[in-house]
RNA sequence: GAGCGUGUAGCUCAGUGGUAGAGCAUCUGCCUUUUAAGCAGAGGGUCGAUGGUUCGAUCCCAUCCACGCUCACCA
């Protein structure tokens, strides 16, 4: 490093300084104050032994007193001369706090330097204000970490009603995404919506794991990617100088550990594909994939309706959810339909044994927009997704889709043309997609190429042919049912939220600056 | 990728061709059961960035950046 490079350095942290608005120079200037009073700003440890939302829940007023040590962030202040009361936040919620001169000393004169934001640990007795609330009155006082930036404000009331009323809510999307940990402090909603997803999580491992399935790891760097249509990201690895692709889904090497003798798999993780950015739509993105040895798709029916009703109940704690006008019940069973079955049922036309030539009518004739280069199964796809699944509230598991849209799935045992493949739909969204899968060697290795020759027309998202899959599927593969969850969309299904952005807690954004 | 919109104090937002305002937060004073605490006073801004028009731009114009919404693409 040449000199003037340290001295930068060296100078770096004081530029910093005088580029401080006042708000946070005042904060450290009252942590030097805090120092010289002989307090120490950054302990090591406090030893809570209680919490918010269970001391309050607790409270007697006829009980004798009870004392309570907890800890948590100072979310407001009223200061009344000698005397003030806050509200302390916890991973439970809030405790309002009284603090009197008269019982605390000089500490009291070093909690006039304390601020919002601030952590503190509170030892004192439970009582009830003459407003009602109940509170604690504190006899010791522990700083526990100063913060040095203002957070924002948020304040709220409750009317008469009893409903919370907040104002000045911390509202600005980018802000919110970017510095998660603030919004995490100011919203509980938000923390809220992140325990559900966890709870969604815990639910589907707890189910599977009851079922004896092995939770496996799969690589996320890949010589070759495959097991959906999406283009990838590609890195290089130095040492062996190779590239290496983000793994787009877990299918291939899922199923590679079926034909290595396991009855069930499953692995919880994300996925990465290089498109395109929405509401619905994060370059990474959590994926369940399960697989099942010498089970079909309507066994795993059964175990998704199963599953998810489970999972919805693990979340919300009943197996029906509000949006909107709608209530969705997840309770099983949901019903069944074949793709063509419920075109027909939306649209009352029959689409079975439909030429390409005809379907581009039908298309035309439902004022359907389509392009030149889809073929039948594309053509299938676009009627059903415009003008059925808008239709799909209840969960229902949509059947047997046409082949050339599923190139790992295995032919329908009695319709041409189709596989054994259903999705699940709810709120006329996709909750999953699950297939008997294909494990005729040879089949497979057409299916590749077929993918081989939509790449060579400038398909980018077709997939690349998998030797070693196909080596694998030669040495024999069980017949094997499998099913793949997004976790995020079935996280906004269950929690209500209408973007991927707020069940992700850092969510894909341009770097700042 | 396209269209529309937004960007002003720490946060939430007004506003104007003559270099800015509110509420909360902050600071000072008063206040020992308050709770959107209160009362009195004060400080705080590169008005997203860069160009242009103009005597003068935060405002008008252009470009860029970031974000949001809708659509397209995409499962």
């Amino acid at each position: 490093m040449s000199e003037k490079t340290k001295q930068k350095l060296v100078q770096e942290p004081q530029v910093e300084h005088e580029d401080l608005n006042v708000l946070m120079q005042r904060r450290r200037e009252e942590l030097e104050e805090l120092k010289k009073l002989g307090v120490e700003p950054y302990p090591h440890e406090f030893n809570r032994t209680d919490f918010s939302k269970e001391s309050i829940d607790s409270f007697k007023d006829d009980a004798p007193q009870r004392t309570v040590m907890l800890a948590g962030r100072i979310m407001s202040i009223r200061r009344m001369g000698k005397a003030s009361f806050c509200h302390v936040q916890d991973s439970q919620g809030k405790i309002q706090v009284y603090l009197k001169k008269d019982d605390l000393g000089s500490i009291y004169d070093a909690y006039k330097l304390f601020d919002i934001g601030d952590i503190i640990g509170i030892t004192g007795f439970l009582f009830r204000t003459k407003m009602g609330e109940v509170s604690i009155h504190a006899q010791k006082l522990t700083l526990l970490a100063k913060s040095l930036r203002p957070l924002p404000v948020v304040k709220e009331k409750v009317d008469e009603q009893g409903n919370k009323v907040v104002y000045d809510p911390f509202s600005d999307k980018e802000l919110r995404y970017r510095q998660r940990y603030v919004d995490l402090v100011v919203s509980p909603e938000v923390r809220e919506v992140f325990i559900k997803r966890a709870k969604l999580i815990s639910g589907f491992r707890k189910f599977l794991d009851a079922k004896n399935f092995l939770e496996v790891e799969t690589p996320v760097l890949q010589p070759l990617y495959g097991g959906a249509s999406a283009r990838p990201f590609v890195t290089h690895h130095n040492a062996l100088d190779v590239k290496l692709y983000l793994r787009i889904a877990d299918e291939l090497y899922l199923k590679r550990l079926i034909v290595g003798g396991y009855d069930g798999v499953y692995e919880i993780s994300k996925d990465f594909r290089n498109e395109g950015m929405d509401r619905n739509h994060n370059p990474e993105f959590t994926m369940l994939e399960l697989y099942v040895a010498y089970r079909d798709y309507r066994w795993m029916m059964e175990l998704t309706e199963g599953m998810v009703h489970e999972a919805a109940v693990a979340v919300n704690g009943s197996s029906t959810i509000s949006i909107g006008e709608h209530t969705i019940d997840f309770k099983p069973p949901w019903k069944r339909i074949t793709m063509f079955g419920a075109i027909k049922e939306y649209t009352g036309r029959d689409l079975r044994g439909k030429s390409e030539e005809d379907l581009r009518k039908t298309c035309k004739e439902l004022h359907i927009e389509i392009e030149a280069a889809q073929g039948v199964g594309g053509l299938i796809d676009e009627i059903f997704s415009a003008r059925v699944q808008p239709h799909l509230i209840q969960p229902i598991f949509i059947t047997d889709y046409p082949v050339e849209l599923s190139p790992l799935a295995k032919k329908h045992r009695s319709e041409q043309g189709l596989v054994e493949r259903f999705e699940a739909f709810a709120n006329g969204q996709e909750v999953c997609n699950a297939f008997s899968e294909l494990n005729d060697p040879l089949d497979q290795r057409a299916r590749f190429e077929e993918q081989v020759k939509l790449r060579a027309r400038g398909d980018e998202e077709a997939q690349p042919l998998d030797e070693d899959f196909l080596r694998a599927l030669e040495y024999g593969m069980p017949p094997t049912a499998g099913l793949g969850i997004g976790i995020d969309r079935l996280t906004m299904l269950l929690t209500g939220q209408t973007s991927i952005r707020d069940v992700i807690f850092f969510p894909q954004m341009k770097p700042e600056k």
